[in-house]
DNA sequence: TCAAAAGTGTTTTGTGTACACCCATGC
DNA sequence: GCATGGGTGTACACAAAACACTTTTGA
């Protein structure tokens, strides 16, 4: 056996030697939720292809090559909704052979919760427009099934992370909040018992102030404590402790 | 306002009007697990490039053009290991702009399991090897980071799904059981508590056989109810519960 | 007879869930 | 005064965790 030290090869040589392998695309795609309506919504463009004339598309776009991943989402984001200070997650990628139409499009998709209420799109074509998650349908590529895994992702994380309230705005109401939860999970909760639990994870603060314009007794009013609040927490770390001893 | 369909391109202009996207190179990255000697190991291999010499990294390769990336991962574990009837999950992709020295290469990282009994790999030279993954720091790329990533998401999945069996041998005892999962997450577990949880998760059948070639009392050989054999569980459904009423 | 692990149950504690009544407000 | 949702507590069932002794085998 010769020298394994021998067969080094440069990095250069590497991506020479593959070039032909160097012809794929990426793309991120980004389901962006919101909530308003007491429904949760996604961001839909009617797609500009021809192959899918009529139906919608979500938000994405090819990444640069000088462009790092996560930094494409955010600008795609940024770019459609203005908004910078998002919450977004990557989900996975997407890589069927003939996902994309126009050649080999691997595309890694994302999640993102706004606050509608904070930034006003201008809807003022219906190129761009809001749908309810539950009633989406048929769409361009492989898009349905990539908003079935982030919503499924959502689904799992709200439980244990703080995350909704990017959905909400900054002081809301219990029962607010209970809806949200009701409308991802797609579930009725028991209004004492979702208290209870949201009390025990002492996320919130009461901010002093109560609903207005309700027409019944206002419910007070709450916001994420601050320390929630900073950085959404983007690497899960949930101890495993169903079987621990 | 005109109407949107003049708007409309094919799929073959979307192409060519972005001809330098394609140029970005895909790759998957496997981080096979094993579990030998009472630890879990990674299957790791010298990195054969010169700016990483002397480091391991994980088995991986550029995905063709023709193929999917799910094929791509089932074709190193194929070609390193000669299996494929394996457990192979994606994670995530990374990313990152500067992450691979030869140019533009995200990389789509997936993690397997299999048991190391079943084949017995060629290690005839120090270029492929296992290591326990509780061992293992300085890697090629980013690969460490990718193995972190791999494991948070089996430590996840082995509470809920009947996966970690394709660890193991047909037949095996549940002290061989506890330790893999001990091994995995890391903690020390509690053996009455322990075999209750098994029990109730019903996954398991006594296959009348009892240890051999011991040095204690041999315990009772289980192996997987043929209903959880079959096909690896890829598409978690965790129905969201803990919130519900 | 010793070492090493198999096998087994009970108690306590915490969490999830189901459920009903009075209260405050706007209209 | 009526409709609407706000706000609260208790009882039961189940799951998790802590914990110890006897049994079986090989050496």
């Amino acid at each position: 056996m010769t020298n394994p030290s021998q067969h080094l090869k440069t990095a250069e040589i590497e991506k020479i030697s593959h070039l032909e392998y160097f012809n794929i695309g990426v793309s991120v795609d980004c389901v962006i939720f919101c909530y308003d309506d007491k429904q949760l919504k996604v961001l839909l463009i009617r797609s500009d292809l021809e192959e899918f004339s009529g139906l919608n598309s979500l938000l994405g776009d090819l990444v640069r090559p000088d462009e790092d991943i996560d930094n494409a989402s955010y600008r795609i984001l940024k770019e459609r909704t203005g908004m910078d200070d998002v919450y977004l997650e990557q989900v996975q990628a997407f890589g069927a052979i003939d996902r994309h139409p126009s050649g080999r499009v691997i595309t890694i998709a994302y999640y993102s919760l706004i606050d509608i209420k904070n930034h006003r799109l201008q809807l003022d074509n219906n190129e761009l427009n809001w749908y309810p998650v539950s009633q989406i349908r048929k769409m361009a590529f492989d898009h349905k099934l990539i908003i079935d895994s982030c919503l499924k992702r959502l689904q799992d994380q709200i439980l244990d992370n703080p995350i909704v309230f990017n959905l909400l705005p900054h002081k809301f109401s219990l029962r607010e909040l209970q809806e949200l939860y009701e409308a991802i999970l797609g579930v009725k909760l028991d209004r004492r018992n979702f208290r209870k639990k949201i009390a025990i994870k002492d996320w919130l603060e009461d901010v002093g102030e109560m609903e207005e314009d309700v027409p019944h007794r206002p419910g007070k009013l709450y916001s994420l404590k601050a320390e929630y609040r900073k950085k959404p927490n983007r690497h899960k770390i949930p101890a495993p402790k169903a079987l621990t001893s």
